[in-house]
DNA sequence: TATGAATGAGCTTTCATTCAT
DNA sequence: AATGAATGAAAGCTCATTCAT
């Protein structure tokens, strides 16, 4: 992030205290990306779309800053480098991943029940945010090493938390451990990141079924 | 692909018989990239490595003709383009996995063994080409429109034909049918095309453990 | 310059005899560049270290005003533009050169002593302030074609008076006049504006070394 | 450089053995910048003259391409960067003023002849290259660090020949050793470079004449 | 069959300056 | 007296591809 201001992504930028008006606020028209938002999430949005559509390298800032109504400057402003509009696409999606399975996790119940839930949960939330799983599954290399370092540092930890559950699985005997749970972790979200390619908003399962069918799967391979 | 040449690449590069003699005749350096080889397979080859490294968009025809120590005007002589560098990788890959899956496929044996057998295949024979595996799920964005079609298409026939293996043994009731076949092939595709992001040679288990433990995965989740 | 405030940059700083209360007051910390001075001096400071350490045009705004502790609203408040600050450095830097050789020269004493004193002076003062210096021999084509001339039409002025020295100890026959006064100012004062690119602190000799070893070149050369 | 032929520019590039035809070629106009020269060699002509005319910041590489007639590519195709362009101009200035300097070095006569005929001659070429002198006095901060590291080398090398000969000169007993020699070459180049801040041709001194003034102030200043 | 000079469009990024507050 | 978001023009550089030889 550039920005010499106080506030950055993670609280609304623009505005220090007070979240700016929502979709229904009281000016301007609504559209996602174009208005209403402040310049840096209008970007965060637009890129993120064209990212996923075209790729990384293919994207160009011009197309971004267009597609944005803002200029150049402006971008340059907010963003120090075309690269930090990724890493911040990436970190935003890290975040929301990891706050969700933490909250499962850390919720009451059998263990199965919780890696039911994270299973099926995972799934409906990059389903969810879909263009945010096509960039992550295929742009890291496009990021500078420093960055990949992070960013594969903060997936580690969120590996670790879903293993943390598989092998709480294990000991307690309602999971097999025939197979290596770091193993299981890694088979289970080759699946959910490859949800990208294959799944259409158009096609006969919901989201939902999709999340329970993928649960039901590792849940059944895992069952002693 | 150009080529105005006698042979060469229609014919799968991997049954190849004989080491076809390099340019340089039976003095040269021995070099698998380099040298000894025919001019256009030293270019897939070390087209492929290259854009495994480094990103399809990020490797320069300049470095590619560098090397394979071959100049452009070599390289625009046997390929059509850039891009036409990577369909004939992509079509170097599903050539190879399709005559192998089918091999399986044909094969005799209960269905559950053949499943079996196909799954811990397809393991093995994407980490002994890692390259490729990076490659094809990173860059299908990449092709032409038309190139991605045909891929597609081809990749379709692919998990139909293992999916014609999953209803197979619904069918035979020795398989569930409580998950569709189709999601149950992308589940399992997904995890394979991601043993690109993590696996490492050195890492503890072998191609081959990975393989049955995967293929253990599968079996396990579908066993009704 | 742009100053709408009261006093300031008008009178030489050199000879301010009161230092000014910086806009911290007497409790605010204590560093020549980034507090107790004033803006503008702070400002002239800074921009004096940049612009000789990375030159003129590889100075941005942004880093003379971040070094400086001040914003860029700030800046332009007090200077018309990034060019104005540069002109400024050139007019204290000659008026400060003039100053002392108008001094010399006044003074009484035989003529070869005054041209003495006169060389040993502006050595000393050159590395003295020796980023003026490398800044005055390097920029002058930085400047707008306008500023450009009022330096050159000062400088000339200063040359003149150094001339005028020579001449009069030429009309005196202490001085050979088998070279031209005008050439001797000039090839003098090439040694003395090389100083920047060559002196180092930690050499061997002081400044007032250099100074005597530069006078006795001078006069050596001039004792008719 | 860049150029991935044989043939630098110390040889003509282009063709590799026959030197290109010069202004009295058969083919083409005469026109030293814009014409029948070799691409690499119109470039440097035009980039000397316009880095010395407005600065090497303020050239654009789309400037010096349109002077030299020639499209961006075509220069980068023979130079790594702009910065390149600079350099190599540094590096034909030094290689051709140590090769004077060491011709007269290696000649004949009384030293105190070889440093005067030294000292008048590197006036005259300086004069005869202006440009090169305008550039090489200003632009050393321009080059990448190591570069100016290997200027700063080369120049080193011919100071410490002319050195030499002063040394030579004190020690025969003809040249004071009250200065020390070091300093007095220092002294001498500084006059030599600051030419091209006064020089006109339009003058009423041939570069000649004041060659032979620059070497009278030396040797009188330095006779013992 | 192969060369490599040359093209030209496009890329990311920088920056002095303005202006509403 | 001061802020800092925003502008918009221009910068240096890259690169797939062509073509005369």
């Amino acid at each position: 992030m550039a920005v010499r201001t106080q506030g950055g992504l993670g609280t609304p930028a623009g505005t220090a205290a007070a979240p700016e008006p929502g979709p229904t606020g009281p000016t301007g028209p609504v559209s996602t990306e174009s208005a209403e938002q402040s310049v840096p999430r209008r970007l965060l949005a637009v890129a993120t779309r064209l990212f996923a559509e075209k790729g990384f390298d293919r994207t160009s800032v011009q197309e971004i800053v267009d597609a944005a109504n803002v200029t150049k400057g402006a971008m340059y402003h907010y963003f120090d480098s075309k690269d930090d509009l990724l890493a911040e696409i990436y970190a935003r999606v890290l975040r929301l991943q990891m706050s969700r399975l933490q909250q499962i996790a850390a919720s009451g119940g059998p263990v199965a029940d919780r890696v039911s839930r994270a299973a099926a949960d995972v799934v409906v939330s990059t389903i969810d945010n879909l263009d945010d799983a096509t960039i992550s599954f295929r742009s890291l290399h496009q990021l500078t090493a420093e960055k990949q370092r992070e960013v594969r540092l903060e997936r580690r930890r969120y590996h670790e938390l879903f293993r943390s559950l598989i092998t709480e699985g294990q000991r307690a005997g309602v999971f097999t451990d025939r197979v290596p749970a770091d193993l299981v972790v890694d088979f289970y979200f080759g699946s959910v990141h490859h949800l990208s390619t294959w799944y259409r908003p158009d096609g006969e399962l919901s989201p939902a079924q999709i999340g329970d069918y993928y649960a039901d799967l590792l849940l059944t391979a895992l069952r002693s």
